[in-house]
DNA sequence: CTTGACAACGAACAATTGTTCGAGTAATAT
DNA sequence: ATATTACTCGAACAATTGTTCGTTGTCAAG
């Protein structure tokens, strides 16, 4: 009648696994031990907890004790790999840029983008990271198109290099530029190599509110 | 005394919701209400429900009554879907387009790159999409630069409308561009609205070779 | 054969956790 | 001024859910 001796993983230790998963998937939290007793044709409770606390000393598994539904599989961390940007306004050539409200850092899946952080800069995995959709076809001149979205880091000042949003108030202007500073200014340059730099002097007004991380085109929304 | 009166979201009811994704995040299931309660400085767990249920009613949340820890973000993602997408090649003007090994499943760090499930169109969520970084700066007028990343899907055809990844073996040429049918052969628009598209005959040889999901530029390689 | 580890059962128990209710306060409406 | 609405509290209550314990059956070792 015996399956098995202390080797492995069990038939049932299996089940269980399965069931933790799925379960948490499909609900979004973890089951009972009694939900899962049911499901592995466990009629005891005290049989599933059996289990679970040899799932839990070969690591498979983290348990919270006395705490309704604290099971949950251990290694399973596909959180954290992924940040959740909030979408905070749009940009356009005439207005100014839109800054998320710093207090606020709830969002859901319309008013934010998931970007894995893999894709980020290990230098700019912050947390303050925001995004801003793009508006119409004024920055063709940065390769960027309407509907794009670009993901900033809030900064008031820019390296070499870097592209950066920046406010022009003498022309009422937001741009997306790679960001030179010079002898006698600053230039401003697209990204389209066809196309020719602003400069900007040294003493006209010129206000750095983002550097560019990263811009993403979905061609199809969904 | 009083805050608001039924407009919109509250301050409690933010920080109701931020706790849920931190907690949820963290420990891996949800918290009880009266952990909520604790954290939000809400002293009683009547008050709390009062909370949820006026969350759930605006949809921001989906609760199991009766169940312990039944509470949920709505539209919260199953945690963290992500495509691991393999990066096949590079795309260049004057080269034909590199097509991935079809039984090649395994992908390390460094020839793949990681996409969020929710930024991908659902009817692209496929598993033999590739990517392909780009090359030069020939593609300016499909507004994608070098170094940019575009994810494909292989189709050899296309609908209206679509932007595809097409060889013309006339010019010994691939380009990126919208794709539009007409009376007597094919249109290929660029995606920059300044420039004039390419006139395809009939007789023409045109192959497409997929069609591009989405762009991705990262400003600083890490 | 006896013993002990392993696997399993079910029931009683205890802790956790959601629900309900009566009541109170402050701002707004009638 | 009275009623109403929005919000809040606390406490009793009830349901859910984890824990413990006594018991049974199987199998392998002593």
């Amino acid at each position: 009648m015996m399956a098995r001796k202390s080797k492995g993983l069990g038939e049932r230790h299996k089940k269980i696994l399965n069931f933790l998963k799925e379960y948490q998937d499909r609900e979004g939290y973890p089951p009972t031990i009694r939900e899962i007793g049911e499901e592995t044709d466990i009629s005891s409770t005290s049989v599933v907890n059996y289990y679970l606390d040899q799932l839990e000393k070969m690591g498979k598994i983290e348990r919270q004790r006395k705490i309704s539904r604290g099971v949950k599989l251990a290694n399973s961390n596909p959180v954290g790999e992924m940040f959740k940007i909030p979408v905070a306004g749009r940009i356009v050539a005439g207005e100014p840029i839109p800054v998320p409200a710093s207090d606020f850092s709830y969002y859901d899946a319309d008013t934010s983008v998931d970007i894995a952080s893999t894709l980020l800069p290990s230098s700019e995995k912050s947390d303050e990271l925001f995004a801003l959709e793009v508006s119409g076809d004024s920055m063709i001149d940065a390769m960027v198109s309407d509907g794009d979205i670009v993901v900033m880091k809030p900064t008031n000042s820019a390296n070499n290099g870097d592209m950066v949003a920046v406010w022009l108030p003498d022309k009422d202007e937001t741009t997306l530029k790679y960001f030179f500073k010079e002898k006698n200014g600053y230039r401003l340059q697209p990204a389209n190599p066809t196309m020719e730099p602003i400069m900007v002097g040294k003493d006209e007004p010129l206000e750095i509110k983002g550097k560019v991380v990263m811009v993403v085109r979905q061609m199809e929304k969904h």
